[in-house]
DNA sequence: CGCGGTGCTTGACGGTTGTCAAGACTTCTT
DNA sequence: AAGAAGTCTTGACAACCGTCAAGCACCGCG
């Protein structure tokens, strides 16, 4: 909040505008180091301004972290949307959603562990918290979606709780970043195949 | 490896000795504060050792660290083995396993969550990646006793892979983690709930 | 008693961190 | 054109970090 700061006139949204501009620098700086080793310098460094800047625009380094993974969030609960949208059969949708789920480790790897590091790092500092449960919350919900719809598509009952769908998904989605990272080749490919044996066990017999 | 330091004589076991008690005041200190904020001083602070102890007995802090994680594991590997030993009735055993998971959560919430945290670290330091992966594996396996005794109990197959067991379960685990340090008072009900759901999900249907 | 070596403390070093104040540059208003 | 407000850079600060060298205390052995 800019409590202390004067009251921004016309360009208010030129205010956010630059700082959204210096959120997509840190996260290129947060997801190659993680939270802890990404200094401010090094955050400045990768984008076009200097170091003195983020608290122009930043009242400390944690509301800097928050808003860029509330921004960082907006981006993801929409990924599987069109998995969602686009498939027609129960087969289809598992063959997407496990792609999808691939695709997302290739491309958007440091971002994902980004994520993971800042979920941990909540668990010992009290400020991260809020902002991370109420991400979390969000990307359960785009679970949900998922298998819910995957139930519809497939006449049969969802036989567990959002809560744990989401938890058993993300555990094993966890498992294959991690592998991904530390070179294990088979990584990816055991995330496909865990993932299409794993969703039919979601769902009740059926009726 | 104490390649630079001269050799040591005859309490070979006294200087292991040493090393283990800082790993457990380490531990301590690890447990509450992270990995990224836990320094050396503080580290030293609540043991009974000075800060300038640790560069005695271990060559840096990635080395002290490191060996705190294996000194970790070896206490944790046994966690179920009398639930795998003592349970004579698939109902027996998912009871006491469930039980056993809200326990150690209770009991060692500030251990699990370093573990977390190093075992994300891991993705962006190299150096971690050895010994957070052998640790890994080593919990695979302890997941996959369990699991494995289960089905033999119920007389039916398991459907998953021993590390689609181990991603699912851990997932739900650290979810579980998450809730109960942020408040979530029925974070440990569900625990329990999701596990006696879960574990008859991997199995096959009965022959 | 003296003496060497092990165990440990103390203090210092170079470097990095978050934070902020002072000033320069830019943009817009009047 | 002149001044005000907004924007950004620079440099400094105190605190903290990992690391290590110097030296104290204690031990058994001669």
């Amino acid at each position: 909040m800019a409590a202390t700061r004067t009251a921004r006139k016309a360009p208010a949204d030129k205010y956010d505008e630059r700082r959204t501009q210096l959120a997509e620098s840190a996260l290129l700086t947060l997801g190659e180091l993680g939270y802890a080793r990404s200094s401010l310098r090094e955050i400045a460094n990768n984008s076009e301004f200097s170091h003195g800047v983020v608290h122009y625009y930043f009242a400390d380094k944690l509301e800097l972290i928050i808003y860029c993974v509330r921004y960082y969030k907006a981006r993801c609960v929409t990924r599987y949307d069109a998995v969602v949208a686009d498939s027609s059969t129960p087969e289809q949708l598992v063959e997407a959603f496990a792609a999808k789920l691939v695709e997302t480790i290739l491309d958007e790897a440091p971002m994902h562990r980004l994520w993971y590091d800042l979920r941990t790092q909540s668990m010992f500092e009290e400020g991260l918290r809020e902002a991370v449960l109420m991400i979390d919350r969000t990307l359960e919900e785009m679970i949900w979606r998922v298998v819910a719809r995957y139930a519809t598509l497939s006449g049969r009952d969802v036989v567990t709780t959002p809560a744990a769908a989401y938890g058993l998904l993300d555990g094993v989605f966890q498992r294959a970043l991690l592998g991904h990272l530390t070179g294990r080749a088979d990584a990816l490919d055991d995330l496909r195949d865990q993932t299409r044996s794993l969703l039919p066990l979601l769902l009740a017999p059926a009726t």
